[in-house]
RNA sequence: GGGGUUGUAUGCUAGCUUGGUAGACUGCCGGCUUCGGGAGCCGGUUACCGGAGUUCAAAUCUCCGCAACCCCA
């Protein structure tokens, strides 16, 4: 059978797989502009649900919303210099209005470090104001010139900034296990996401940070991706900012702060992780429909199998999301193959055999195998299956993560290791200069150093120049 | 950062070399028959990426722009 609108490639000939499942399920579309990305209710509602679980982790966590301007004053912008010199390559700027050019140029933001911190040394008079812990929700604009992909590299895209306030060092820094762990926690709970979590070394942070903290994901062609980040800025801004307040012994003291984000590219991660042949696999958390109930039926069956099936429905929408889909024009198979390809997790058939019997066909979209079960007790049941289809593909993208990380003890089997598109895990002394040589040498760059892979390190010798190690680094080929 | 390819309807594509009525399949809409893995028949619907140029005449040739994709660094 000819498939028209299906996907025609194989997972395995990715970046064209890729595109496909993400335009032909319809959850995504391109726009008029380059590099940025429509996202239609399905794909909207994963980052929703993102949303919305973060936002309520952050709000436990004493962290409170606000939202700032789009647009940025250039005087603003340029006050932490390297912050501006990282950013500035990619800035779009707003120059006329109307048929008037501005007399100063407003940027529209790459991020909001700038306004918000001109607002806030308004705000921070003594230590009582402190912390002052900010969040918002918004989209930012970084013009890339790269070759854009959708969700993984866009130019406009959707985040949550983080932008938190402290009195001490001490303070600043213990939020960071915590913010770390919220991101984790969302991205395996909800987007069944194993990462791979660390510090960024020092050419690869954030501009204007003091140290820069991520997790990493490994995409199907064996190239890693950033995600959700964290950022330790000390007193960067600041110093460039002016947020200083009075401590206790009536000192005028500068703030500490910290930055952190989670951006719309994890989904596309996500999708690329979980997806096969047949097109997209969604969490059951993060799916707008959760289940779907595929009648079928002939002349003589079709009242009695709506019947139940509608009764199967009714039963099921009290606690799913689900969808009947009763329109006629289209064959079951036509049915099977549309769903497929939009991930919906659990499939329900019921025709005449499962009305007599008083059972249910199910099918897990991640395993493809059809089951009979019966119908009783079938919300327990079928939020077990949900539930372990979670977990399962959770473990299956931990395992592909776990075998993607190949340890290398010289320099020789990292080059095979980066060669077989899989992720050296290095041993490294710390100097930017052998980090350079292996970024140039192999194209790889370094993703991060991951937290739990670093005991022994006092042991090891630098995989490039064979000094002392002080880090283990993962080097892949990368978004 | 460098090099290359492509753009025709929802999608896929024919036509372009040699300028002259834009065609198939798919989708979508209506109707009838169907329905356990992309059903059939009949009828209908929709397109030359944008702009400029050459020409009696441009999807086709030229230039500029926009967009998408690939390769190398």
């Amino acid at each position: 059978m000819v498939q028209f609108d299906g996907i025609t490639v194989k997972k395995s000939e990715f970046s064209e797989w890729y595109t496909q499942a993400l335009i032909k399920s319809e959850f995504f579309d391109y726009s008029s502009v380059s590099g940025c990305i429509v996202f239609r209710p399905d794909g909207y509602f994963i980052w929703e649900s993102i949303q919305k679980f973060t936002d309520l982790a952050f709000k436990n966590e004493g962290i409170k919303n606000a939202y700032f301007p789009l647009l940025i004053p250039e005087k603003l912008f340029e006050k932490e210099k390297e912050h501006v010199e990282g950013f500035n390559p990619e800035v779009a700027w707003v120059m006329q209005v109307g048929n008037s050019k501005l007399d100063e140029k407003l940027a529209i933001r790459p991020t909001s470090e700038t306004i918000i911190y001109d607002s806030v040394s308004k705000w921070i008079k003594s230590w009582r104001d402190l912390p002052l812990r900010l969040n918002q929700w918004c989209s930012v604009v970084r013009w890339e010139f790269k070759h854009p992909t959708p969700l993984l590299r866009t130019r406009e895209f959707l985040w949550n900034e983080g932008h938190t306030i402290f009195a001490t060092q001490e303070e600043a820094n213990s939020e960071r296990d915590r913010i770390l762990q919220i991101y984790s926690t969302i991205l395996k709970e909800y987007l069944a996401l194993p990462g791979i979590i660390g510090q960024k070394t020092e050419s690869e942070k954030f501009a204007g940070a003091e140290a820069s903290y991520s997790i990493e994901f490994i995409m199907p062609d064996g190239k890693m991706i950033q995600g959700p980040d964290f950022h330790n800025d000390g007193q960067n801004f600041a110093k460039a900012f002016d947020i200083k307040f009075l401590d206790k012994e009536g000192k005028n003291q500068y703030a500490y702060q910290n930055t952190f984000a989670i951006t719309t590219r994890v989904i596309g991660a996500m999708l690329a992780i979980h997806g096969d042949d047949k097109g997209l696999v969604i969490p059951p958390k993060v799916s707008r429909i959760q289940i779907v109930i595929v009648p079928i039926y002939n002349n003589e069956s079709k009242e009695e199998v709506l019947s139940y099936s509608n009764k199967i429905y009714t039963e099921l929408n009290k606690d799913f999301r689900v969808l009947l889909d009763d329109v006629d024009i289209y064959s079951p198979g036509n049915k099977f193959n549309r769903y497929e390809l939009r991930g919906i997790p659990l499939r329900i058939e019921i025709g005449i055999k499962e009305s007599r019997e008083n059972a249910l066909t199910i099918v897990r979209r991640d395993l493809m195998k059809k089951e009979k079960i019966e119908n009783k007790g079938i919300t327990s049941q079928l939020s077990n299956i949900l539930y372990n289809m979670h977990e399962d593909m959770y473990k299956k993208a931990k395992e592909a993560l776990s075998n993607a990380i190949v340890i290398v003890n010289n320099y020789d089997e990292l080059k095979k290791a980066l060669s077989d598109a899989k992720i050296a895990q290095a041993a490294w002394c710390g100097s930017d200069q052998c980090e350079k040589t292996i970024k140039s040498d192999t194209l790889a760059k370094s993703t991060n150093m991951p937290f739990d892979a670093q005991q022994g390190i006092e042991k090891k010798k630098c995989v490039y120049c064979g000094n002392v190690a002080k880090h283990i680094v993962n080097f892949a080929k990368s978004y």
